[in-house]
DNA sequence: GATCTCGCTGAGAGCTTGCTGAGGCGGAGG
DNA sequence: CCTCCGCCTCAGCAAGCTCTCAGCGAGATC
């Protein structure tokens, strides 16, 4: 059995594309749109985890994190708030909670989630070693390794290759990468992500086999060549 | 039982062809040509997904979307929009929601309302492998194998032949394959389609027996040769 | 068997898609 | 304030794919 977590959100369209990153991630995942309906849902559902965004259009995150509190006194906390409500704003962290600021890239959260639960120990049999074929990944320790040879990659690097290791040989579109690795609003030029592939193949394969096929027309596969 | 589908267009030819290609794939297919019309028919036919058109002659299909939300929450929706119309022109997207600009395919189509049918839970028996004889094929990874060995094919190929796939043993006519795999308003040389089946051919039956049959006069067949 | 039609396939033009080197910008750290 | 590093943009180049065309071969018809 996997972990269960809310997402709470009033805006739809954050809400689905959250719940699917995590479903994908084998995570359990329920959504309530507004503090009230999440009260509901705690009760039923009973997740590991919540994903609070801090406005509601019927009450204010806390409030209903306040209400949990007083019910279902452990269940840990992820704000999701917007980027100028600073960091002191977010008030009222108990102990395993975290917060999160919009936009955020799915890559992001995801980790966020994992991280919160492995540290209030309710995560499952966790894979913090991510590995395919001789590329080796260690999540904790951002250690990255190539048939034993260290690789140095930066933050974007870092979680794009991540996104990889955890969906191997499956073919990911460009949109799919986007929004997984970048923000989820990013409006840029979306040739950022060849640059970035074009990075991550010149540091992986020196060391042996080119690893990230592209699939013309589609995407690009983590997989050995053929 | 199968998956009911509500297709709406004010343009019969579009409607008529979709609603073809839908019903052939095993889905339960309705059609409505009015926004008025459409919210007749989801009382009757209470489908599990809509494919509708923007324009509609009497209302804006967002309209019809608005009233449906109120009586069945909880449908999913895949509107139909033309090309030009940005994505962000397509405003109130749903949880669940979806769309496909014009012109499409009917492959790319069809693999729309089966992904959202997925993803909402609603779906029938998954066939993300594809098998027939000896051939195999995976629409996560896109890997093509026959009797083992890995194939490698563009992505007008691997469409084409995944069409095949989905309808083995079947004659499938001209018109009906680039209707399919090309987009539905394509203008150009039938023969493309000659030469498609020739290089699928020559990559599929160096591993074994011819398998894409040629029924002069009338079309192709996936099936062994007798 | 002759003729005609339909289908097959090799070659190649043109276009789309992807790759990569160079550089500007901004934030962090000295 | 200056420097360094990582992120993103841009533009030119390379490669791959799609489609066209034409000539040939194989079935069909009489």
């Amino acid at each position: 059995m996997s972990n269960r977590v809310l997402v709470v959100d009033d805006e739809p369209n954050i809400a689905e594309v959250i719940s699917m990153a995590l479903s994908y991630q084998g995570f359990g995942v329920e959504t309530a749109g507004t503090g009230r309906d999440a009260l509901d849902k705690i009760g039923s559902f009973r997740p590991h985890l919540i994903l609070l965004d801090v406005m509601l259009p019927d009450m204010e995150g806390f409030d209903v994190a306040e209400r949990l509190g007083a019910q279902h006194s452990n269940v840990p906390i992820i704000f999701l708030t917007a980027r100028d409500e600073t960091a002191d704003k977010v008030r009222g962290l108990q102990q395993g909670d975290d917060y999160v600021t919009k936009p955020f890239s799915l890559e992001e959260l995801v980790a966020r989630v994992r991280m919160v639960l492995r540290r209030t120990g309710k995560a499952e049999a966790d894979d913090v070693r991510l590995t395919f074929e001789d590329l080796e990944m260690n999540d904790e320790t951002r250690e990255v390794t190539r048939a034993g040879a260290p690789i140095n990659l930066t933050d974007t690097e870092y979680r794009l290759l991540r996104y990889f290791l955890r969906n191997p040989r499956r073919v990911l579109s460009r949109t799919q990468l986007l929004e997984h690795v970048w923000e989820y609003d990013f409006g840029g030029d979306a040739r950022v992500l060849e640059t970035y592939i074009s990075y991550l193949r010149k540091k992986l394969d020196p060391h042996g086999e080119p690893l990230i096929q592209t699939v013309r027309g589609v995407g690009y596969a983590l997989r050995a060549a053929r």
